[in-house]
DNA sequence: GCAGTTCATATAGCGTTGCTATAGGTGCTA
DNA sequence: TAGCACCTATAGCAACGCTATATGAACTGC
């Protein structure tokens, strides 16, 4: 009845809670169930964890690790926008594998209330946005961009996950992927001569610039004036969202 | 401390449930609140509405009139894939000044296991792609066409609805809007001349007559050669997701 | 007009939930 | 050996969703 081994109590809970939610087939995981399976009494699950949020925010802090593994385990290609490609099927995998752990991960909003983890995945996204950003190859500012992909990979993950097994359509998931990289990417620009289709080029070489200097950490400009110019640049990359 | 007036105790569970809702910001409500406020005893509750389950999707019954209303307001503009813009725009406001309801509404995922409504609202959107489709408009069948679309304003209402207002950002919505719609669009093929950017030309075609003889209700085939015209055509216009 | 039936609400309480006040045991340092 | 953190257990609280049972009210058939 209870997990073996000789794990100090805190591992075990961590473990046991991990294994009920992802046999939980989505219905809700007591402290109870968790205390009984790891072996221990309710007051040590409040000792190592406060609460049970607590508990599962070190689950999901767990389960993040995974994540992270996942998204950067592939070699960058070289073509950032290819590496964000295949984010977004990292992230749906995810999802699809373990969607009680995602669901508690991406799955619980409530209003003006961000869980550490989203801003997380974001940073991750908008890491990689940013060498895509310094080849000129981005239309939008790295974090605007990350975010809008994320949260439509979010949906589309979220959707998927609340489908039945046979009727899941990975290729939707293809679809809106492709849209959203298109979307935020110059490709449209170059593909056909057309001027107003894409934005102009000073924004997308402010946004380049700016992403640029950000990673290069240059000593040219003394720290307030590279302040004040990466500002300029800002107001720049977001003044003209058509 | 009880709702008022002379409303069936019916009516006024609803009430109390809706108005709970509204203002838990978030935290859970318990059906003691919610049969205080309304001044009946528990058993009332469960007479009417069978478990605490069955009075929500009440409440969310009657929020989804309201939210088909917002989508049905406006006159159709005889441009199909406006309107279909101007459904998203209202879904997201509708998310944004009902977060609560909206969460209970989209927000409660759980595997494998589709809330009605989400399929009411994906019919809802698939109905206006028709129209699109008929017109030889859309690259891609409304129904997948639907699902994406509305997975993407899921998650873009989602993503919003967790941020704090002041860092709201609407114009990543109208970006993803704008990305997914012209995605399932033919747009595409008539921007530029390139071949392969967009879906072949029968395959466009197959949509359209598929959603018009769908519409039309057609008697100029028996309803089992139709039937079998129908997943020829469906094959077709499925087959070549590139 | 009265018995029978159905509908609607109340009294009281069951089992489970997240959580905690308190105390006891264990191992380390002085 | 005394003292002190640290960790865990006993026991139980308040709140939760829900229900077995009973009572009142309204309608129906004779």
């Amino acid at each position: 009845m209870s997990i073996n081994g000789q794990l100090p109590p805190k591992a075990r809970l961590l473990r046991a809670a991990a294994e009920l939610l992802a046999n939980s087939g989505g219905s809700a995981v007591s402290t109870r169930q968790i205390t009984q399976l790891a072996g221990v009494t309710a007051p040590t699950l409040y000792h190592h964890f406060g609460d049970k949020e607590g508990l599962f925010d070190a689950v999901v802090a767990a389960g993040f690790d995974e994540y992270v593994a996942g998204e950067r385990d592939f070699a960058p290609s070289g073509q950032p926008l290819e590496d964000i490609r295949r984010m977004w099927d990292n992230h749906v995998q995810f999802g699809l594998k373990q969607p009680e752990l995602y669901l508690v991960m991406f799955g619980n909003i409530r209003p003006e209330n961000r869980p550490a983890i989203v801003a997380d995945a974001e940073a991750l996204m908008e890491e990689m946005l940013n060498k895509a950003a310094v080849s000129g190859q981005l239309n939008v500012p790295p974090k605007e961009a990350a975010r809008s992909i994320l949260a439509a990979n979010v949906g589309m993950t979220l959707m998927l996950i609340a489908e039945k097994v046979p009727e899941r359509n990975l290729e939707l998931s293809a679809m809106t992927r492709d849209a959203m990289i298109f979307a935020v990417s110059t490709e449209q620009a170059r593909d056909n001569g057309s001027v107003d289709s894409g934005k102009s080029s000073v924004v997308v070489a402010a946004i380049a610039l700016n992403a640029a200097l950000q990673a290069s950490h240059s000593d040219q400009l003394s720290s307030s004036e590279l302040k004040l110019f990466l500002e300029w640049l800002h107001r720049i990359s977001n003044s003209s969202t058509s």
